[in-house]
DNA sequence: TTGAAAGCGCTAACAG
DNA sequence: CTGTTAGCGCTTTCAA
């Protein structure tokens, strides 16, 4: 399996010619190419995409960064990235940062070293210092912020609406006549979660519901102390008929827990999550949700990012609108 | 941000051993390291790994390809693949074939351009045609299955004990005093389903209790129909009274749908999925499952290529064996 | 322990 | 339309 040295000699043209077949750009002779493309298919001939980067200094790969790959917000995206991005004849390397810091910077600088032709990142929840993104953005190689953003300006950015998302899902609860809500917010230093929780205050207050926020953002790292102080915090309000979660699974935890303590969802207590995740509809009584749009984003990124492949364009964020997707977990049973 | 070249030119040495330095090979005496690593912090120097590979035939990457990213299942082994390639300094690219032999073939192709040092995949359910496959088994480029393989000889695979799986998940159906149990089946051109299949059959008649088995495997393409038949069988074999379903996916769709038909689980049917979906637990009733130790597999996987990359070692296939996980939906009531 | 030199496989001027 | 030529940035003998 020689290279285009090889297909040279055997068609009797030079490498230039078969390069210019290759890369069916020239203009070659019907002939020439035929001839060409006749002794690559004999010997097998695979370009060596290696060797073509180092000259042209265009890799043809895309580095992703994401926090989890095994996380299905992510994955879904990943999977609208890898549509778009390999129908253009790109290939993605991915990293995880597992919300390290740490972590980005080093997948940031093996991406580089790589010379990747251009990056898609959602940053980690820890990332405070923005040295090594800011040098990115300044340099040549192009990046798209998607889901979450650095504070900075001039970038490159396919982003939910958050605080409209929260919006959306609160006036649900309060269309379908809950009076006295409660939010389960998250991490608060998470903006996505800030603006989730800012969209649920501005939306109760709007229609002027009592309304309620709890931080409760570690069910994965200690679900049982979680369980605990929400178990409080219902007993403590019996009033409460509706709950905005600030994620899908939280709400199934809440699912989860509103049973055991014999409160019937959604005939007491009307409940809505975030991010509309594949198990949503699965549950019993199934979750309302706000959908994210995951692939979309992906896709959307993908192609504003192969925009500035072709042509560095002017920064541009572009916010996706969420949408409500009902369930029978906030169903009226009264309408 | 030049290169090794400009280091070279700054502390007065050659590219060679400005070379030596990076690839810490090489006997370079104390100082002259010193001295280079220091002018390569001074210029922000970052070495050119597309030269690098060019030149010495190694990339550095690791190929990955599965049936679709955004599956728990494979984004679990991803992540665990991830974990061990990273910390030997590998890159992974990751291609999705979507089940599709034809996308598999090129994900291969353009892997096998892209010059990456070793090959970690799932074949695609289409997958018939193992010609591009047997090319690579018996190229350089090492390559190893995971999950699904190819039905040929002398392979790296690392895979489930999909019979003992079923097998254990029956029994423990048996265990729980059910007499008359049902495997919902998956398609049957997929090995692993038609492995589960004869676990469940072997478990079944080893302890000679009453069992049905019924193909359902198209739940995503057309649940309405499938969950019909569903129906259909549930009402024609009303002493049925344990179920095992060849995925987790199909036994959430089965336990909503026992629970419209006002069929009690665990009381009246008990019933098992098979992957330990991450939603699993957190159905009501819990789902009792067969775990896949996906992220296990993914790191087995990893760290088989990276052995056989070092040296080139006989083929081994590692079965890994499935553990059981109970949970609510298999409760014995009366135990 | 270090240096000189060749070249990995391909692209991109430039000249014809 | 085609060929010549000069490298991309790095590794790797071979010699010193």
């Amino acid at each position: 399996m020689g290279g285009i040295k090889e297909i040279a000699k055997m068609t009797g043209v030079s490498l230039a010619t078969v390069s210019r077949v290759f890369n069916n750009s020239a203009l070659v002779s019907p002939k020439t190419r035929e001839k060409v493309l006749k002794a690559a298919k004999d010997i097998d001939y695979r370009p060596n995409v290696m060797a073509a980067a180092l000259r042209s200094g265009k890799s043809k790969i895309i580095g992703v960064i994401v926090p989890e790959v095994n996380n299905s917000f992510f994955s879904d995206i990943i999977n609208g990235i890898e549509g778009v991005v390999s129908d253009s004849g790109f290939n993605i390397i991915i990293s995880q940062t597992h919300e390290k810091q740490e972590r980005e910077n080093a997948a940031l600088n093996s991406l580089l070293e790589l010379n990747v032709d251009g990056i898609l990142m959602s940053i980690s929840k820890e990332t405070k210092d923005y040295t090594q993104i800011q040098k990115i953005i300044d340099s040549k190689t192009p990046i798209v912020f998607f889901d979450r953003r650095p504070t900075l300006d001039a970038i490159n950015a396919v982003l939910l609406n958050n605080y409209l998302g929260a919006y959306i899902a609160t006036e649900h609860l309060i269309d379908m006549d809950c009076e006295n809500i409660l939010h389960i917010a998250g991490n608060p230093d998470v903006s996505i979660f800030e603006e989730r929780k800012k969209g649920f205050v501005a939306a109760a207050q709007k229609h002027r519901v009592q309304y309620l926020v709890n931080h409760l953002p570690n069910i994965k790292s200690n679900p049982e102390e979680d369980l605990n102080s929400l178990k409080d915090i219902l007993k403590k309000h019996p009033n409460i008929d509706g709950i905005f979660a600030y994620g899908d699974e939280m709400a199934i935890h809440l699912l989860n827990l509103l049973n055991t303590l014999k409160i019937e969802v959604p005939k007491q207590v009307k409940l809505i999550g975030f991010g509309n995740a594949n198990f949503s509809a699965l549950t019993q009584p199934s979750l309302s949700s706000i959908d994210q749009e995951s692939s979309l984003m992906g896709e959307l990124s993908a192609n504003l990012l192969l925009q500035n492949l072709k042509r560095k364009t002017k920064p541009t964020a572009k916010v996706l609108s969420p949408k409500l997707i009902r369930r029978e977990s906030t169903k009226n049973l009264d309408q």
